[in-house]
RNA sequence: GAGCCAUUAGCUCAGUCGGUAGAGCACCGGACUUUUAAUCCGGGUGUCCCGCGUUCGAGUCGCGGAUGGCUCACCA
């Protein structure tokens, strides 16, 4: 490799014509003493202020940079769209006011360049705001042709692998994008004024507690000691009520070592929060506030369109225990049997159930299978067996229930929460338990956290706690159908 | 991890019964000083996802593989 940022242009046998074409343009320009890279431009008005402005600002000089989408050229006139982050406005480029080798210069010029425009704003004959052309600087020359302008880029590996063509030829991504960040201000707002902290606890955990889900593993080289990527933050931010705070949450990435699909992505983004001296009931209550404010700011109601569907998220929620919605919806009342008779029923029923699955398996599959597929309106869904929620307090009334909820939406799970379970004694049973369905080859169950049982043992206060799903929540209000359209870089496998 | 489907030009897509590769946009050359999916004239730019096989002959049929999508399983 040499110096001259030209010397690739050699390996022309590797390029196709357009981009062959595109080079040599580079090259020209080059030569002309021309930097098509050229460098920063102080806009003095976007896109979209041009035109919402343009009764003030008409016949007025203005500043404007960005990307060329598309061009008409008419002989000794041209016409070309300039895009950036606020949106379109025409370019007028003409011979007499650019002279012969301005205009020249327009023959070096493709779709995709960004350009520093300085112009007059005027309005054509036809009506269409714009800006003619007195002088442009090529800011960055584009090397490689984008997808047509009528299509746009549709396939959707293409679309995830190369997100940056994605964004620039198809204008509802970036839409999807400005949102998912907006929901997330208001969410922050919104804990942030009723008095929540925000912290950060370590991703790399020694014990990937928190939640039933496999972990991924790391190495730390300097301690030569395997660590987890956490899966859930649920277990430091306890320990932090312990230690008096009152009110927290962590807004952040989780980990979790398991399939792929329109609804999981190998690392995701999930809101945490815990309130001392409160419980289940007051998680249910914030759940649905954030859901009715976030679609207010967002939409100006409490009803929102998912799928062609409308969706009414006007708090309350109804609630509704999960024995109660099995019977409900598969006619089977699967209340107080032990591990035998709910297999028997699920036998009977032509479920698929694992020869030893216990009394919470059963009830998990039967919920699957009738329920959650009923699940569109907002509803919580409470009263989670005990073997399945090792972190949750017990029910007062039936201690082999406990106090949690799952709020469903559109048949997704979009959020977990209950009352903490702040009894060290039971914690500890609760993680000899899952230690033994741990050698039984159940991998995700819970690891033990002697720490953390240590930390109960000095008192932590009552509290609820929730972990808000924020990926689904920005694909119900983006109405997105697959978890990828809300993530900026889905994981894609390596192209070989 | 299993099943079904897809993969052809830079992009979006056709391609019949197995007979030697097509369109639109983009691009290149020409005309055109208010167009806007500009228009008009001329030009096809290709590892038909990869490999093996069947066949006189494979984009097309068979087998194996890669990647993606959907469904299922696990979870939020």
């Amino acid at each position: 490799m040499n110096e001259q940022p030209m010397d690739n242009t050699e390996n022309r046998e590797e390029l196709n014509e357009l981009m062959r074409v595109r080079r040599d343009k580079l090259k020209d320009l080059f030569d002309l003493g021309i930097d098509p890279f050229g460098e920063k431009f102080e806009r003095t008005h976007t896109a979209q202020e041009i035109i919402d402005r343009f009764d003030e600002l008409e016949e007025q000089d203005t500043k404007i940079c960005g990307r060329i989408m598309s061009m008409r050229t008419h002989g000794k006139a041209s016409f070309a769209d300039l895009v950036d982050h606020t949106g379109r406005i025409q370019l007028y480029f003409r011979v007499n006011t650019l002279g012969e080798e301005g205009y020249a210069l327009l023959q070096k010029l493709d779709i995709g360049d960004i350009l520093g425009v300085t112009g007059k704003i005027f309005r054509t004959r036809r009506g269409e705001i714009s800006v003619e052309v007195q002088d442009f600087k090529f800011l960055s020359k584009s090397l490689r042709p984008l997808p047509e302008k009528w299509h746009g880029l549709k396939d959707v590996d293409l679309r995830y692998r190369q997100r940056y063509v994605d964004l620039i030829v198809n204008p509802g991504v970036r839409e999807v994008f400005e949102t998912r960040s907006r929901i997330i201000q208001i969410l922050r707002n919104f804990l942030s004024e009723r008095g929540y902290i925000e912290v950060e606890t370590p991703m790399l955990h020694v014990i990937a507690g928190g939640a039933s889900a496999r972990p991924f593993t790391t190495h730390h080289n300097a301690l030569d000691m395997d660590l987890y990527l956490r899966i859930a933050p649920e277990l430091y931010l306890k320990r932090l009520l312990v230690g008096g705070f009152d009110r927290v949450f962590e807004l952040g990435k989780m980990f979790r070592n398991e399939g792929i699909s329109t609804k999981h992505n190998p690392e995701f983004t999930m809101c945490e929060l815990y309130m001392a001296y409160g419980d289940a009931s007051d998680m249910m209550k914030i759940t649905e506030e954030i859901y009715a404010h976030v679609a207010m700011e967002l939409v100006g109601s409490t009803k929102i369109v998912f799928q062609g569907q409308e969706i009414d998220l006007t708090p309350p929620w109804p609630r509704k225990p999960m024995l109660e919605a099995i019977k409900e919806y598969s006619g089977v009342d699967l209340t107080g049997l032990n591990d035998e008779q709910a297999r028997q029923l699920a036998k009977e029923k032509g479920l698929e159930i694992e020869p030893n699955a216990t009394y919470a398996h059963v009830l998990d599959e039967f919920f699957d299978v009738y329920v959650e597929p009923h699940l569109i309106q907002p509803v919580f869904i409470t009263d989670h067996p005990v073997e399945v929620s090792p972190l949750a307090k017990r029910k007062k009334d039936n201690p082999r229930l406990t106090d949690r909820f799952e709020p469903f939406i559109v048949t997704w799970e979009v959020a977990n929460g209950f009352t903490e379970l702040n009894d060290p004694v039971d914690q500890e049973q609760r993680f000899r338990q899952q230690m033994a369905q741990r050698e039984k080859g159940d991998d995700e169950a819970h690891m033990m956290d002697e720490d953390y049982i240590r930390a109960l043992e000095h008192g932590m206060p009552p509290a609820g706690g929730l972990g808000l799903g924020i990926d689904r929540m920005v694909m119900l209000f983006t109405d997105s159908p697959s978890i990828r359209d809300v993530l900026l870089f889905p994981h894609m496998r390596p192209r070989s």
